[in-house]
DNA sequence: ACAAAATTGTGTAATTTTTACACAACTTAA
DNA sequence: TTAAGTTGTGTAAAAATTACACAATTTTGT
């Protein structure tokens, strides 16, 4: 049986953390939309000589004292002038080399908007939607960022509802169905598909029909969130 | 319809790096352990003076040109001795006060291991497992590192084999079923627990008994991860 | 040797969920 | 007026989930 020394404790943690390895701190904003059809991820080109004509996500250093998601919010508001977008953080990429400039870590966010609803700043810069499956080369590692947040919002939109995010206010179950089906990439049944958004009771019906279709309107829906948040479930099951 | 004017690339990326603020970075494991039917997480005390007393995360700086996961799996290392762990990124915590000496972004990582398996360096130290439920306060933000941690678990070991790194290799459904209840805090009907794994036919049976138990041995089962990869299914279904 | 305690191993019937599938009604455009 | 395109709806079969009870096995204590 030792006799544990007591051990010594910092007074100064300041001095302490000015002995790490600092790095820059950046967060990159994978921004999806949805139009005609396609799941799109909104781009610029490259600033930098080496990554010339190549696109880049949406990103930003983190400032002093700022959260990592207020940075994240800053660039969304800055680049689509959008105050009140979806917005979570996903996954940290910290590869030594990724950044020709030094270590540079970044943060990824993913973020969900509407397109119709940003049509503000998109015409200067060298800002553009692109479908993801058209995605080449990208600057930085940020092809690699983009399918990891590909394959997250596979995941998360079967189990949470963010979709709607991508949809306008009022959309009609076609819609919503064409949105599920272009992510995931795959056929749905649409009378099961009907019927599953039926029974979960969570679309409000608000009596009005979709306009300037060339083809019978269909009814158009909100999501019901407070509804959803009220009786939020918390098991699912086993299965894998 | 405005002239774009060529936009000016950066000819050195070095120099743009310098000028973004730095932050030091450290990575945090949340390692999870099954002891006595409860699950564990593996705490050492603070020694910063300022936690005095408090108990903290296993974490340490991420060096000057390490990986992320690298330097997760270094901490791993140090204090426990082993190497092949099951180890995961969860979460980026980058509160700008969390840190009493500066700033200090760190990265969680959420691991899970055989309490029986690491025996060695935890007698020194002050390192101690404690039950989730008791945990108070702690060192940092790590308290709300660990919840996050933990939600995260709960939701992940329902859709993915991971629980069966918290059991010794091989392991009976009465272990395998009291590790699901204990995580995730609810009961489980015995039979259908049993015909639920037994339908996924991913559990390999070893021929062989529990020893040493003081009642009817049950029989030891291992999971089979070749062919979970193998099969491994990508469609679950919309539910929320 | 026996009884008590604790747990294993197993099946069925009722319910719920998922799947596959077809047709009449509506709206627009020509 | 007709053709094209889409909406809206129901049912039957299959699969998955739930609730539930009893005999067999092993250890421990007497």
């Amino acid at each position: 049986m030792s006799t544990s020394q007591q051990p010594v404790l910092i007074k100064n943690p300041t001095k302490l953390v000015s002995t790490y390895p600092t790095v820059a701190l950046t967060v990159d904003c994978v921004i999806f939309g949805f139009e005609a059809n396609q799941l799109k991820v909104l781009l610029i080109r490259s600033d930098l000589e080496v990554y010339k004509g190549m696109w880049s996500l949406l990103g930003d250093m983190v400032k002093r004292d700022e959260e990592l998601d207020a940075a994240a919010q800053r660039v969304l508001l800055q680049r689509t002038g959008m105050n009140d977008v979806y917005l979570e953080q996903v996954h940290c990429f910290g590869n030594p080399s990724r950044h020709p400039g030094g270590r540079v870590v970044t943060v990824a966010y993913c973020s969900l908007l509407n397109v119709q609803h940003h049509q503000l700043k998109i015409l200067d810069n060298e800002l553009h939607w692109h479908s993801l499956a058209s995605l080449q080369e990208m600057a930085f590692d940020h092809k690699e960022v983009v399918d990891y947040c590909y394959n997250w919002l596979k995941k998360r939109i079967q189990e949470h509802p963010l979709g709607f995010n991508l949809l306008p206010d009022k959309f009609s179950l076609r819609e919503l169905q064409n949105l599920y089906e272009a992510i995931l990439g795959i056929q749905l049944d649409r009378r099961n598909f009907r019927k599953k958004f039926a029974s979960m009771d969570l679309l409000i019906d608000v009596n009005e029909m979709e306009q300037d279709v060339p083809h019978r309107p269909g009814k158009l829906y909100k999501f019901n969130y407070e509804k959803y948040e009220r009786n939020k479930r918390t098991w699912i099951g086993i299965d894998f």
